[in-house]
DNA sequence: GCGACAG
DNA sequence: ATCTTGTCGC
């Protein structure tokens, strides 16, 4: 029985996700890993959580930086039609996430993703297909690793394992917080690894999760109060 | 052939 | 992601 079968959702078209992964060796030709060139002074984190099989909630959160203070915080709810599947993620997010991102006053200079970058199987998670259509600096944090091997980072926080994948640097696994599980950080797109584990680090403040992608998750719950 | 598999 | 109770620890 496939793995999605798990979730009570209609498995999907192998015609489609042909189509789909075509789609993202497309997208990735256009990706840009580089050193960014900006003045990092606003930073914004996004998440998403479902209501029922296809509905769904996205939300971004402005942040001051370094200060980490919430300047914004933006929500668009709307439908999904496709299921969840590992490595398309971005297909059943990214339309959503896009809607909600318009309707933040100030744009960002660099986007925080809930979800991997570059540390995909064809090398395009869903922070860095956004990255491509919003055209901006962009990183991701993830709880759970995709794809790669890494060897566990020692307990303090701060340390730091290289994440590889076909021979290829993809990722960091990051210990934000003492004794507590890694994440994942990765580079999406006009911007690379190192800049994002520093910041991934810089904004790692109390919790296991950056202020970014933390608050955006938090607000996340609160505004699918107000939703129901 | 047998697992593993972001949110 | 979502469904769920109590429980350990700062």
């Amino acid at each position: 029985m496939p793995y999605y079968r798990r979730f009570d959702q209609p498995a999907p078209d192998p015609a489609l996700l042909a189509r789909l992964t075509e789609q993202q060796r497309e997208m990735q030709r256009r990706v840009i890993i580089q050193k960014p060139d900006f003045n990092l002074k606003l930073i914004a984190g996004c998440d998403s959580s479902f209501v029922g099989e296809d509905h769904i909630l996205s939300v971004f959160v402005l942040l001051s930086y370094p200060e980490l203070e919430v300047l914004e915080k933006v929500w668009h709810y709307g439908e999904v039609e496709l299921p969840y599947v590992p490595g398309f993620l971005s297909f059943r997010e990214a339309p959503n996430l896009l809607k909600a991102y318009e309707k933040l006053q100030q744009k960002p200079d660099l986007i925080m993703v809930d979800g991997h970058g570059i540390s995909h199987p064809r090398r395009l998670g869903i922070a860095t297909h956004l990255g491509l259509q919003l055209n901006k600096p962009i990183m991701g944090v993830a709880k759970k690793v995709l794809v790669g091997r890494y060897k566990e980072p020692d307990m303090q926080k701060g340390a730091v394992s290289p994440l590889e994948h076909k021979g290829e640097l993809i990722g960091n696994v990051l210990r934000t917080k003492d004794n507590v599980k890694p994440v994942f950080v990765s580079a999406g797109h006009l911007m690379d690894l190192a800049s994002a584990t520093e910041i991934a680090m810089a904004c790692s403040v109390k919790h296991k999760l950056p202020e970014p992608t933390r608050l955006a998750d938090h607000y996340a719950a609160v505004f699918k109060s107000e939703v129901k």
